[in-house]
DNA sequence: CTCTGTGCAAACTCTTTGCACTACC
DNA sequence: GGTAGTGCAAAGAGTTTGCACAGAG
């Protein structure tokens, strides 16, 4: 995991052993883990842990933008590492996310709708997934 | 307004004031309105008017399938009354979200996604709008 | 007249804050 | 050693719930 130190400092982030197992995590996981699943598991390793570190450590991987918040479900927000142009799938049955890997291009020409500058762009598909529609 | 009264009867809701008034907002204002929003204008006709109401109203709505709830902002829920697809554009300087009328067709050709039963799609974008790009 | 919707206050969930202590750099 | 991060408890925002009363069908 020195790689996972070089990655904090490279942006500017103290290499805290929370920060790091927190990186970690969210890295092997390759999902979108919300904070309260974050806390779990690092609880198991770092028992004092705090809700607030958890929290403070996610919002500074947000602004050095190593992560990105997910707003999928309506409750909680999800994290999730992947910082390439992807999109995302929710099961309204397993409640599970999937990540969706096709490009949705036609719109992002020229980086630009209606006049507004585009930044960023995430399309969410919210269905039936194909497990649950082979238990149906 | 006995349009209103007709959509609402025709989705079994009780065609009461309050939900008469909400519905007309969300329909005239045409644009997406949070909880807290719609809240403020009802209390100006309706000054007895809770937010428990505005919340039972807008999920009866949500369930009845005449609205849709939109989480775009990390803080609140926002709702609309346009049921057919579009997408939306989110700008970061001053928090406005605009509708997007294009088409995200590639994806959708068998309203299906690596074997998974898409119901509804959402684009989401996020950058600088126009507006905000000018004054820049 | 009945049963669903409304209004109020209190509860709940997720997230943030204030502050003292700790430990990276 | 100094400053940024951690841990704790308590606060905050948005949303929901329980219950009594009111009003739509």
């Amino acid at each position: 995991m020195e790689n996972v130190y070089k990655i904090l400092s490279e942006n500017k982030l103290k290499a805290t052993p929370q920060r790091m197992f927190v990186y970690s995590l969210l890295v092997k996981s390759n999902k979108h883990l919300s904070a309260e699943e974050i806390y779990g598991k690092v609880k198991k390793s770092m028992p004092a842990i705090s809700f607030a570190t958890v929290y403070a450590i996610l919002r500074s991987f947000k602004e050095a933008g190593i992560v990105k918040e997910l707003r999928i479900d309506f409750e909680r927000s999800f994290f999730e590492s992947r910082l390439d142009e992807h999109h995302h799938f929710y099961c309204e049955k397993c409640e599970n996310i999937y990540d969706v890997d096709i490009p949705l291009c036609c719109a992002l020409e020229n980086k630009e709708i209606d006049g507004h500058k585009i930044k960023e762009f995430e399309g969410y598909f919210h269905g039936i997934c194909k497990k649950c529609n082979r238990n149906l």
